[in-house]
DNA sequence: TATCTATATAGATGTTTATCAATATATTGC
DNA sequence: GCAATATATTGATAAACATCTATATAGATA
């Protein structure tokens, strides 16, 4: 079901308001949507982007989150499959660390069209 | 169990990045991730943005979305109500038209801390 | 090795949701 | 008013998923 490694980023991911997407297209895209779209995901993505180094390992999450470990830690795997968070074990702990890159590709992804685009439309130009 | 009006603009939405947020916080977050986390749904906005004057009618978005008109009716009404679509009747047709300022909303809620900001992390500068 | 702690996985359960067929509603034109 | 067309809603069904408890795994330490 869930794959075990990050989605790829090969071929990934195409302006969605640029063009007409294909249903295999936006599937990769939908997938990371997806992944925020949880609210305790993105609360653990506040969390850990907040932190010294922009990491934490989890025992630091729990409380906060207010949900049991292994809750916490589906979706820290949830995360970590969809590349938005790096892992690396210290001893006894698992740090999770929030990988940027995949906020870049989000904002690119969801870039409206510029008025020099040929497919610009009378209403976008408005803003 | 569906809300009738678009997700309340005021008080929405925090950058999720640069500061620690609430559980109610993020919740309002997610329910537009959580939206465009549908296949079915980004390719309709991917559709929409890329017509003239950035609109379409349902009927012109059956076929290329290879679902059936009630279920393209319910993921209309999904964007509709996350203020990603506006409404339009036009004689017999309903006209969906891109509403960019929800996308703006969601590039400046996933805008990453700035070097300036206090809560600067050392992996985050090394963008 | 045995024990303790941190994290992950398995399995179960209830909720949400995507989808469709059938039907309802609304508009147009006769 | 009636028929035709466009869109929305209802109700049913199956799949996905968030959550928990219980258990497994892995590293640290005595």
């Amino acid at each position: 079901m869930n794959m075990n490694s990050p989605i790829d980023l090969k071929n990934c991911c195409k302006p969605v308001l640029s063009s007409f997407l294909k249903a295999d297209e936006v599937a990769e895209i939908a997938a990371i949507f997806r992944v925020l779209g949880e609210p305790a995901r993105l609360q653990l993505l506040s969390f850990i982007a907040n932190r010294p180094q922009a990491e934490a390992c989890v025992c630091e999450l729990i409380e906060p989150l207010g949900l049991s470990q292994p809750t916490v830690s589906h979706h820290l795997k949830v995360l970590y499959e969809a590349g938005l968070l790096k892992k690396e074990r210290r001893g006894t702990w698992i740090y999770y660390q929030f990988v940027p890159e995949r906020i870049e590709l989000l904002q690119k992804v969801l870039a409206l069209p510029s008025v020099d685009e040929p497919n610009l439309h009378l209403r976008i130009s408005k803003l």
